[in-house]
DNA sequence: TCGACGATCATCT
DNA sequence: GATGATCGTCGAG
């Protein structure tokens, strides 16, 4: 049951990119009403903050919104976007840094079943369809705005130890649906296992 | 107070 | 590949 303890609040207090890299493979586990649902992230990105003109933290921006961005590593931001859908992110680094990660995709370990009625599909899943995509990770583990700014160390949402991918298991590249962000929208700041069907979006090459 | 927009997804052609 | 859904948030006025 190792595999299932809580990642240490050192584990965050590093660089978005490393954090992003090293969060594949671990497992995010959410607590629901007396079940357990544990997924294994399979693909992540990761926002740099102020001078990251993609993250929600650029330029020192700092509103209601997103003030959980700016807690210690170890903590969740939860937003909704296109206002439908939530994302949720992993502070990283100090306090008032505004760096995170965001959780893009995963593959079910167990509690599917529930995950797949918490997505209300009635048509057949295909690879992505369970939590291949960051709108539809958060819908399969009931994830919304209820769950900003808490701990991810303890409580009904925590990232545990897992095994950590192999650096040639990895695949790096540009982040999804940033045209906006200039140059930053070319940064290689996503990160994936490699060949994984559940991974979601232009797909990297493996 | 108002208008524009978005770290997406499902469905359609 | 294209498009509509849908609304909280934010900056402009």
């Amino acid at each position: 049951m190792s595999r299932l303890s809580a990642l240490p609040r050192s584990f965050f207090l590093r660089p978005a990119e490393t954090v992003a890299r090293e969060l594949l493979g671990r497992y995010l586990v959410r607590r629901l009403g007396g079940e357990r649902l544990v997924t294994r992230l399979v693909e992540t990105e990761a926002y740099l903050g102020a001078p990251d003109r993609a993250s929600h933290a650029w330029s020192g921006r700092r509103t209601a919104r997103n003030e959980s961005l700016y807690l210690i590593g170890g903590h969740a931001y939860v937003y909704l976007i296109y206002g439908i859908h939530h994302c949720l992110n992993v502070v990283t680094g100090a306090r008032e840094v505004g760096s995170a990660v965001l959780l893009r995709a995963a593959e079910a370990v167990t509690g599917e079943l529930r995950m797949k009625a918490n997505r209300r599909l009635d048509r057949a899943l295909g690879p992505t369809d369970l939590a291949g995509g960051p709108g539809k990770l958060c819908q399969a583990l009931a994830v919304d705005r209820r769950l900003d700014g808490v701990s991810l160390l303890r409580g009904e949402l925590i990232l545990a130890r897992g095994e950590p991918l192999d650096a040639e298991r990895v695949v790096a590249g540009p982040r999804i649906g940033i045209d906006y962000a200039g140059e930053a929208a070319g940064w290689p700041l996503r990160f994936a296992e490699m060949g994984n069907p559940e991974v979601s979006r232009p797909r990297p090459l493996a």
